[in-house]
RNA sequence: GAGCCGGUAGCUCAGUCGGUAGAGCAUCGCCCUUUUAAGGCGAGGGCCCUGGGUUCGAGUCCCAGCCGGCUCACCA
């Protein structure tokens, strides 16, 4: 017989078992008085005489990670979220049904106990059992106990075995969850409203990237999950919203890797009146305020590289970083031959056919991103490369624009927003033609947007923070995927 | 999309030169009332990812495919 399929069946016997003994296997409600990491934080220092004294009563649930039977005793360690606890059930204190539920426990199993906190010969703090009630019985096998589940493909498929086995990951998704909610808090202490914009759109748009379609039935239209929130919250700004903010999904029908994932989570806010060197000191007091107030400090590990978030983080221009890091004179960045010469030299494979801007730019990703462990803002980027981005009044071929890099990596996009209507419409109608010319990720024209543009938006400064990446980052893993619960998949073949 | 690596029991993994499919944990039976990778004795459990091919004989060699990981390309 098929192992697995035993290993149900001797499970569902137990069940039945159970349920003829007059025991629920499926039972309702339990009331947990304790939780394990509360218990051992106020305990977990306290001696065995200490605790022989207080005689701490509890009441705690969880499920079933390790189970060591001595014939008429056995030892049963619950799992409660991230946090484990050594139980330690006997017959002598049990009632006749809990001694015959005890009988029947597997890994995995739910159950509920009250006892008194003690601690065994070996000093383990551990709650002697006086009430035992069954809550759940477990049909499967739970992974083995000293290597866990490994297989990464069982990990992201079935996260909630990868949840039992692996403790620690349940810790991931905690401090994802309290970024989240301090990032929240912190805009929100600073007036800025949280919206939801929509999901779906009629045209997608505020970034380069190929949209998921759907199709609205009863309205028969083609609709776009949306790129970005961007164009949305542009047009509460011109409504009079002076400061918003969204954290949700954004969707871009690319590539996946260990930093892309099709759906990925997207903080965007706006600040109206404000420009980039504003939000420059708002993210940096943002990020290392958070790191502070999550993890304890603001120096932080990732995969390696020790990585200092105590403000002030780097400014450096996007042409003096490029110069400085490859000894360059700032002069020939104007000069086709001599940039593909200092390309050739610094044995950076470019495009000789591309435009100036773009050779640059690869020699920027090349040569500089790389060394940008440390938080950096890159500020000033060519107008060429930045369609939204306001030009800067001392020279209109830069933008106010900034993109804040920590451990190698792009973090955030920031810029004083374009609000002059005419100015976009043209750049809309040029990308309008490089769509046409073949380039299928060229924005297209969004008229609603141009006319609520033309209604007037204040000066603003906005800016994009890629979630899933801050939160690999505060939490040193390596993929998007071990901060994603449910990463994106093939799905699974049907047997 | 391309290259490299992997897929064997529920889990973690061995499997030599092509010659009867292995271990530990888990499961089942017996013993055991302070163990913690508990222990002792015994037992059961396999679509070796799928489909072809070579061969007297394939987990092993060859081809194609499926799924995953990593790297690269596009992007955040």
């Amino acid at each position: 017989m098929d192992e697995l399929h035993e290993q149900r069946q001797q499970r569902i016997k137990k069940l039945e078992y159970l349920r003829r003994a007059g025991v629920q296997p499926y039972g309702g409600r339990f009331e947990v008085k304790d939780r394990v990491s509360h218990l051992v934080q106020l305990h977990g220092q306290k001696s065995k005489e200490h605790l022989e004294q207080e005689r701490i009563s509890c009441t705690i649930a969880g499920r079933i990670v390790a189970l060591r039977r001595f014939g008429k005793a056995c030892f049963a360690v619950l799992q409660d979220g991230a946090d484990r606890l050594q139980t330690y059930l006997k017959k002598d204190l049990l009632t006749e049904q809990a001694s015959l539920i005890m009988d029947q426990l597997d890994l995995g199993d739910w159950i509920g106990v009250s006892g008194i906190l003690f601690r065994t010969k070996t000093n383990e703090l551990t709650i002697e059992v006086h009430r035992l009630t069954f809550l759940s019985k477990a049909l499967r096998p739970l992974p083995e106990k000293w290597h866990g589940l490994t297989d990464v493909e069982t990990r992201y498929r079935q996260r909630y075995v990868d949840l039992i086995a692996n403790p620690h990951i349940h810790q991931i998704f905690v401090t994802r969850s309290r970024v989240i909610a301090a990032i929240r808090s912190f805009l929100v202490e600073r007036g800025f409203l949280e919206v939801e914009t929509p999901m779906m759109h009629p045209i997608p748009g505020g970034a380069t990237a190929k949209p998921f379609v759907t199709h609205h039935n009863a309205l028969n239209i083609d609709l776009y999950l949306r790129i970005a929130p961007e164009l949305y919250l542009k047009r509460l700004i011109v409504g009079g919203f002076r400061r918003v903010f969204e954290i949700n999904r954004n969707f871009r029908n690319e590539g996946i890797s260990t930093i892309h994932n099709p759906e990925f989570t997207m903080l965007e806010f706006y600040v109206a009146y404000a420009d980039y060197q504003d939000l420059i000191a708002l993210t940096e007091e943002m990020l290392s305020s958070i790191a502070q107030a999550i993890l304890g400090t603001s120096i932080i590990n990732y995969q390696g590289t020790t990585i200092d978030l105590t403000p002030p983080w780097r400014r450096w221009s996007y042409r003096q970083a490029l110069c400085e890091v490859n000894g360059l004179d700032p002069s020939i960045l104007q000069n086709r031959a001599e940039v593909l010469a200092a390309a050739q030299r610094l044995k950076v494979p470019v495009d000789p056919q591309a435009p100036l801007f773009k050779i640059v730019n690869d020699l920027f990703e090349e040569t500089v991103e790389p060394n940008l462990q440390q938080p950096t803002f890159i500020t000033d980027y060519p107008i060429e490369i930045s369609p939204l981005a306001r030009r800067k009044d001392a020279d209109p071929s830069l933008t106010e624009r900034f993109e804040l890099y920590i451990a190698g990596r792009e973090i955030a996009n920031a810029f004083s927003e374009l609000n002059d209507p005419l100015d976009q419409r043209e750049r809309f109608e040029q990308q309008a033609a490089q769509r046409n010319a073949g380039d299928e990720d060229a924005h297209r024209i969004d008229e609603d947007f141009l006319r609520a543009l033309e209604f007037g938006m204040p000066p603003t400064a906005g800016e994009g923070i890629g979630i899933d990446r801050l939160i690999m980052l505060f939490t040193n893993q390596p993929s998007i995927r071990d901060v994603v619960l449910f990463p994106q998949l093939r799905p699974e073949k049907q047997s």
